[in-house]
DNA sequence: AATAATTTTTAGATTTGTCTAAAATATTTA
DNA sequence: TAAATATTTTAGACAAATCTAAAAATTATT
């Protein structure tokens, strides 16, 4: 059993090893988690000693498989959790992770298996993310631009071009922003705009431009 | 904010004064959380200093309007998430318990209300215990004989004549235990006999003999 | 390559919640 | 009521997770 510090240094390496190169360094472990270098190298000792880390001094910090199955358990919960806040309890998309980072730290494998089912095994989480299976396994999350679906794909937005503030005022004007829904309706032969619904409401049409500035997870 | 240790000697203290005499004392505390008393000693130090318990050294304890206050609503919190794990996720009412102790000490009042609005403002939990609302009002819950109900009430088993091991037994194979709902379809005038449903399934006659023995709470 | 700047680790301290052992107080019993 | 027993508190220790300050190692700059 880890406390909960422990699952949240796990969770942080596993991430920061994901989403760069494999080594993670001291440092950016303690800007992402707010504590200090100090109190980093104490918790990877101690998460070394548990085998769930390999380390080298002054070199940087991997991830065993140990500890990886253990942070893809924690980051499973997190995410059915927010799934659960978003879907049942109608939080707005930006609300549910932290609510969500206090919820997957309660273990009970029971309690998980339940909930799993309840919300009918879903796929990804409110901000597109793919949820784990009980196994561990991930289904690779595929970001492709909006201007790449077709009629009646559905997805979330992952991410949008935030270099033009010209686009950025636009799309907060017709609210499209991270984690929002988005379901084709047409796509205009002509000039490849797009007739969109976004999350459940408001249909708007947008421009083969815009689309293309647009970064999106398919959930279909 | 309080943490999950000082929130739990704070709703055990509670629920000791509730049942019992006001003065709580330093061994019930430490018997019931199995917790040292020297380590009780220190808590309710602590708890003193801020407001939430009185202490006379070597007399007993006693819980402050705030401490009351706090602690209500870390039962509300409590026997709410009862109600989802019960009824939601279909855990056995005699499951709910250990769970809830951790979901309990998540603090989001916005969480708590959403879930309340989500499970339809329940007024009971599966025990049978009431559920303190947002003001921290509590119902008292009535406990009364099974027999004195009428055609169409529903209630909770909160108690049980355990002296008896013949009715125990019995209660056994027709399953009626604590915390198991029963509703009463008809009273038979002749002998008071009450014919009843357990539990949403199986429909029993049991006799007014019995039906004395059983202390349940009403639920409508 | 030598120096400066940055990163990482070590050493020692602090807070929280617990413990044991012993002292102080209260209660029960003979 | 005095002695025995039980309860409660105090004193001091410990583990976990953090911190600060300083030392060690690495990386960047001139």
């Amino acid at each position: 059993m880890l406390s909960i510090s422990e699952e949240n240094y796990l969770k942080t390496i596993f991430n920061l090893s994901e989403s760069g190169k494999k080594q993670v360094s001291t440092n950016s472990i303690s800007k992402f988690l707010k504590t200090k270098p100090s109190s980093v190298t104490d918790m990877i000792k101690k998460l070394t000693v548990k085998k769930l880390l390999y380390h080298k001094k002054y070199k940087g910090t991997n991830i065993s498989s140990n500890g990886k199955k253990l942070a893809i358990q924690i980051i499973r919960k997190h995410r059915l959790w927010e799934v659960f806040l978003y879907e049942k309890l109608k939080f707005k998309w930006d609300e549910v992770h932290k609510i969500a980072e206090e919820l997957e730290h309660i273990s009970n494998e029971k309690l998980i298996d339940k909930l799993d089912k309840y919300l009918k095994y879903p796929k990804i989480d409110p901000h597109g993310d793919p949820i784990p299976n009980k196994d561990g396994k991930i289904d690779i999350k595929q970001i492709i631009k909006l201007s790449n679906l077709s009629i009646k794909d559905a997805c979330i937005v992952s991410n949008v071009n935030d270099e033009d503030g010209n686009l950025l005022e636009y799309l907060n004007k017709i609210k499209i922003h991270i984690g929002c829904k988005i379901k084709v309706f047409d796509v205009i032969d002509f000039d490849k705009s797009l007739e969109i619904e976004i999350d459940s409401r408001n249909k708007v049409f947008i421009s083969n431009r815009v689309a293309e500035n647009i970064l999106v997870t398919k959930i279909n």
